[in-house]
DNA sequence: AAAGCCATACGACAATGGTAGTATAAAGGT
DNA sequence: ACCTTTATACTACCATTGTCGTATGGCTTT
């Protein structure tokens, strides 16, 4: 990731990713139900958001959109995960996937297919 | 998790989960080779642990030892990680994960034997 | 015992991140 | 034209985190 998004700044996004294009207006009200920000606390979020170019602001109406995606996040985010606790290995966070669930049998079958059929 | 550990915490950790248990003054001169930090760092960092219950350190010779397990720990953060970015649902990142396939031969190849060894 | 030297304690400081107060400006009603 | 309301900008503030400087106290060596 070529920019680090903070877990406030993540809020933003997922109202955004969620929804979609919105107004800054109606990410602010969402968020205030949602987690019970002050509308100023937003509209500061969305304003960082754009200055780290993730979030693009188009006129009228103050139209917001993710320029980043989910995906591209998701992956940083779990790559430092990876680094910082699994040795850089995904495999490890795998098998510590594996097991802490309990999976049932089908589930199982499912998953050997999955993993089966990587290259 | 009863306690949250800081990233650089975390290197204090990592150290003690490696080597097993030793002298404050031996991670002091791990950390400083591998990751650079003063020694005053470490020593700072020990004692922010202790005071969080994170680690123990016995007299005579300060010998350090870990009252957190690492399991313990890559679970929180995994967990966390699940929540702020999969939706809370642990199989998302699961697929995310098989996704990317970014995964090497060899990782696929343990992959499979972990899948294979279920239930 | 004076002088130095380690190992460790303690406190400080800067940078960062989360949150919100106050300011400004556009838009509408009277 | 003026008052209100609403949407947005800017700035400030506090708590947290990472990092290290300085202090202390014991052990050597002379």
């Amino acid at each position: 990731m070529e920019v680090k998004l903070f877990d406030s700044e993540l809020k933003v996004m997922d109202v955004l990713w969620r929804q979609g294009e919105c107004s800054a207006r109606q990410v602010a009200q969402i968020l205030g139900e949602q987690v019970g920000w002050n509308v100023n606390t937003t509209y500061t979020l969305i304003r960082r958001c754009m200055a780290k170019g993730a979030i693009e602001r188009m006129d009228p109406g103050f139209v917001c959109r993710p320029l980043i995606p989910k995906e591209e996040v998701q992956r940083a985010e779990t790559d430092e995960l990876i680094h910082k606790l699994y040795d850089g290995s995904a495999d490890k966070l795998f098998a510590a996937l594996l097991d802490r669930r309990k999976l049932t049998a089908e589930e199982i079958r499912h998953l050997k297919r999955i993993v089966d059929e990587l290259e």
